[in-house]
DNA sequence: AATGAATGAGGTTTCATTCAT
DNA sequence: TATGAATGAAACCTCATTCAT
């Protein structure tokens, strides 16, 4: 029992504790799964007791339901007004949009969710079905508008464009998933820049391409 | 085998439980996840009792390291030998490959399994170690090879043969990943034969491009 | 660890456990009221692992509605078939029916129930209206049709039967009251069989009496 | 007291507030049992926060103790004077006594008190033993004494006075113990004025009743 | 070989109590 | 004097694992 009150026991930090759990929730969970993160741990990365999260957020899941309604639909919202904003080729602004995108999320803490929705829409059919059409869906709608504007002026080769755009971005999404799973294993960790520009090039490539290239036979 | 047996308490032979049990556990684990798992709905599904299981695994880390360890490698080895006996152009080999794997484990229920060590490769270093190493890692070096050989020969481009690799196939991961996730969610689920054809069509696109193609700034 | 098997760690018991577990949960709840009464203090004195209880129930609740539920309708049940085959005077109807209620209840451990549906009737509405509708209405039900057919017959007062019934019964109810609260903390405690003697002869004098008392001036 | 101030923060003196607590908590208590109910309920019933109450009492245990401690012992009090002043029949007497504490303790909020210890009497000893010491067996005690007067003057029948103080105001502890169980579940609640008039007549007339009206055999 | 009753460690959640403001 | 954010012990409940049958 000290004399000196050199350091209280805790602080109030009322307006600041609902964004520090929710930062501390999403390592969390993004490291452990919902199941096996435990609370005791997000407590205790947020510097606060197991019992300060139910001051703020109703449990576990409403913690999870908190994190990831608030967390990634503003950054897409940025997007679409940037893309809404645009003057210029379909071809400038596809890559507006992917790289606003993976500076947003992919290269922000914000690229654990999209992790933790994959794993977790099984057991959070209402959290999932929220995800997939205000995230997904969203999403997808905003580049496929783009894409057919480009195949119709002759920017873009003609393709099935709801299927071009989950291709399109299939090896940006696969990049943040690597990045919360196997990556810490590698012994060289991916170079995320490098990989960047590689992948947009050749996946506009695949977009753009001149000569058709025939695929043969299916499996 | 006595033929007055009326009515046995047991069935079924015990060499045909444990593939079984994989399969059941396969299936729960890829829903709900591994902690979110239970043993009971494992066993159900193969049709036994909570205990039987532990005549055949140690417990549940077991049974999801047998799963794991037993599911794919073998399918993989079937595409290496598919691969030594190629005889004709790299571009047609690379079809080959990819087309194997997208039957073999992408449309089969093996697809369960890389989801699986997604979500749970944070839980299971050791177990994501040995994914990592022989199967992802085994199954880049075999398309690597294909790839510089096909850069090396003219038939595709120059590009850094390590992540031309995984954006190569990030599309056909993506389906995978999708179809244990969100597709159960989706009002028209996706067409994966059309999927599969389009992404190998705009994959090989992006790989064999004749004109360099700009990527413009990057971000 | 012991060599020899001489003493198992359990037993199976499938059958005889729900009624060891609401012996238990009957004790333990009215004595320490349902709220206060843990879990695992009722599997101890049922001689069972707290994780036993819900292979039973569904949790502590459960346990509550099913002890309620089961124990006294039965009771309740057996009081009324012997209202029916009494063939005699009113009076020793109701003296029949009291003496029976006393001995089933009163006087057997069922007696906590009363006394523990008064303390818990706030926390749990929908279990109290059952015991008053399915108990005590039905009890005071058959009372009262006794009562009003004494009263026809001249063999008791003219007096407000709903009340009358209430108020008849109102010492028995005491008795069982206290004995669950007070009577542990008395010297020399109640002797219950002298009670019942004299409150039987009271409210029997009170319902029968020739004389009309007059009451006075009311508050 | 200065006039320029603008708008306190707290308004009321300190020593309104043990009162407005006690009241409070004495509310909560009833309806929710002791352990059930929750200090924040009781502080917001004061219209105080819930640090607040301690500042006041010691803790939780604390104001159950102050509560039935300060509550009826006066009101006792009061009777027991009323006893010593009258002049008249020992019947008069009796119905005095009665019909007070029927108007002070079971139409007033007091009337909880009663039902409040009878249900945590197994959790508090020591604090049931001083209501059982300090009120019930003080307020039989009075009652024995009248009792044995008018039995010893004829006013009354010769019964064992202990047991018929106690048979004797039965009907009047019930009404209080209905009163915050099952009476708001009813339908047409008891009218308690009636159910007064007649118990109390009930109960003289079972006491004075003039024939000896045999019981029958015993159970 | 198979069962499923029983166990008990471990996690979530509640809330009386403390204490910085 | 009053507040309410923060704490942490305690209780419920789940489920992987064990073991009597």
């Amino acid at each position: 029992m000290p004399d000196n009150e050199s350091s209280p026991r805790w602080h109030r930090r009322a307006d600041e504790r609902p964004r520090e759990l929710l930062d501390a929730a999403l390592a969390v969970f993004v490291e452990r799964g919902f199941a096996a993160a435990r609370l005791e741990e997000v407590a205790k990365r947020a510097g606060v007791s197991k019992g300060t999260v139910y001051l703020y957020f109703t449990g576990k899941e409403d913690l999870l339901k908190a994190l990831v309604r608030s967390a990634i639909v503003p950054e897409l919202e940025n997007v679409e007004a940037l893309a809404k904003d645009h003057d210029g080729s379909r071809r400038e602004l596809l890559i507006k949009i992917v790289s606003a995108m993976w500076r947003a999320i992919a290269m922000s803490p914000l690229s654990g969710i999209p992790k933790l929705m994959l794993s977790e829409a099984g057991n959070f059919p209402e959290l999932a079905r929220f995800f997939l059409e205000e995230v997904i869906q969203r999403h997808w709608a905003l580049m496929r508008r783009v894409m057919e504007e480009g195949m119709a002026s002759g920017e873009f080769r003609r393709l099935p464009s709801d299927l071009a755009v989950r291709i399109f971005i299939a090896p940006m999404m696969m990049a943040v998933f690597w990045k919360h799973s196997f990556m810490p294993l590698e012994e060289t960790p991916m170079d995320f820049d490098r990989y960047f520009a590689v992948a947009l090039e050749m996946s506009l490539a695949g977009l753009c391409a001149k000569t058709e290239t025939p695929t043969g036979k299916q499996p």
